[in-house]
DNA sequence: ATGTGC
């Protein structure tokens, strides 16, 4: 595939058609500013894309996210449908860490009020556990396991972990419905307490925010943000659980298809086979475990808040919880007909139009709310879904406003970028800091210029560290 | 994204 190949069909739309690659039974749809499209020519993430195309049942077009990367399968940041009944699951176009995704807090009062982010930020360090060691920061039995997979934060909230108002404003309440973890194997079941509560060892992270601007005055107050407010973002996942899911089910449905398949072909499943719906059942179970992962992390956040500034510190209510690598049966407009789609959302985020049946009720007629972190040290977003990103995107926005790092556009360290900013940055990973970053400090970043731009979500507000723990 | 892996 060649540049002449990728046509423009809208100002921030740029297709690929299917007479790109052998084999695709969709085009594929980047959503992105011209330069960013341009750089996707000829990288793996593309190549992906197409490849993702070409999976049994594929609906309508397969979505590019402006910061769209290569990764195992899918690129991370692409949303794939597949026809309900007729179509594939397929793993790989969730994301290993099943159910990764963001909680956003928000406090009543102005970030000013904390005068001491350095003992704010140890107090997050050491009521958080990360790293290599880290174990959960309450007693979680074996027997709570089952209950875990069942109910999700609503687990939490029985443990005295959750307000009722948390639960009000997770996505899906918290709590996928068909979860179980019968029928798996046990080494699998016992991955469910091991890190619950941490932020693992990797690329998750809490950090604290100010509201530092604020782009729909009425929509920010839906979402209880006001300018100048303290707000906390936490990004973790399943805690171990999602991957093991994803290892086992992949391995499943490879020697299902009589192991011959080709190794770099994604391993897929029809949706009607029994092996797929042992999958749906067991992604439901990692799902949970990601909201109860996030709602027992915020509480922790809370805890560490009493501990640092006491009676005069601020109530930190949720504002939204939300995966980022997840997969849903969904109804869509797919070319003018009302069909069930099964969506396939990896780095990207359900961002459903206002009204749209499955948002969380006090955000119904408001739209999705969308959480965006950005790159640590730099700007964060607030968005709400929109009408057009129904038709576009399939309700999906993509889940960081980062952009990947480009050959010879790094700019110095991580370090050196927090410093400049005066950012406060706890972690256990020594070689964190030592991270090179792009050169670009323009708050609105391409990306986030994308999603406003290609019109799938609407920028609320956006948001400037003050403090991060990084696993 | 991660007690990666060729």
């Amino acid at each position: 595939m060649s540049q002449r190949d990728l046509k423009q069909v809208g100002r921030y739309q740029w297709e690929v058609p299917t007479s790109a690659r052998e084999g695709m039974h969709v085009p594929v749809r980047i959503l992105a500013t011209e330069d960013l499209a341009h750089d996707l020519i000829g990288t793996e993430a593309l190549e992906q894309a197409l490849a993702s195309a070409s999976l049994p049942g594929a609906l309508g077009h397969v979505v590019m996210m402006p910061n769209a990367h290569a990764s195992s399968g899918s690129p991370m940041g692409s949303v794939v449908a597949t026809a309900y009944p007729g179509g594939v699951v397929a793993p790989s176009a969730i994301g290993d860490d099943i159910n990764c995704g963001v909680r956003l807090l928000a406090t009543s009062t102005g970030a000013d009020t904390v005068t001491d982010v350095e003992a704010l930020v140890e107090a997050l360090f050491e009521h958080i556990p990360s790293g290599e060691t880290a174990a959960p920061p309450i007693s979680v039995s074996r027997s709570d396991a089952d209950l875990i997979a069942q109910s999700g934060a609503q687990w939490a909230y029985r443990r005295g972990f959750a307000e009722q108002d948390d639960l009000v404003r997770i996505e899906e309440g918290g709590r996928l419905s068909e979860a179980t973890l019968e029928g798996l194997p046990k080494e699998l079941k016992q991955k469910v307490p091991e890190k619950l509560g941490t932020l693992e060892s990797g690329g998750h992270f809490v950090e604290v925010s100010v509201v530092d601007e604020i782009y729909e005055p009425a929509s920010a107050q839906v979402m209880r943000l006001t300018e100048g407010g303290l707000v906390i973002q936490i990004h973790a996942g399943s805690a171990t659980f999602g991957r093991a899911v994803s290892a086992h089910f992949t391995e499943v449905f490879r020697e299902a298809r009589g192991g011959t398949s080709d190794a770099s072909e994604a391993a897929h499943c029809d949706h009607e086979d029994a092996h797929a719906m042992s999958y749906q059942d067991a992604l439901q179970a990692a799902a949970n475990v990601g909201y109860a992962n996030r709602q027992l992390i915020a509480h922790q956040v809370r805890e560490a808040f009493a501990a640092a500034l006491g009676e005069e510190g601020p109530t930190l209510h949720t504002v939204y919880d939300m995966a980022h690598n997840m997969g849903r049966l969904e109804m869509h407009q797919v070319n003018g007909r009302h069909l069930r789609c099964y969506v396939h959302r990896k780095g990207a985020v359900r961002a459903f139009g206002p009204g749209t049946p499955g948002i969380a009720s006090p955000y119904r007629a408001l739209g999705n709310p969308v959480l965006m972190p950005g790159q640590p040290g730099r700007s964060s977003w607030v968005l709400v879904g929109t009408h057009r990103g129904m038709s576009t995107s399939f309700g999906s926005s993509t889940h960081s406003g980062a952009r990947q790092l480009r050959d010879g556009h790094q700019n110095g360290t991580l370090g050196e970028l927090l410093e400049r900013n005066g950012v406060a940055f706890r972690s256990h990973r020594t070689d964190q800091l030592a991270t090179p970053v792009a050169a670009s400090d323009d708050p609105l970043t391409e990306v986030a210029r994308s999603v406003r731009g290609s019109g799938i979500a609407r920028l609320v507000a956006r948001l400037r560290p003050l403090a991060i723990v990084h696993a």
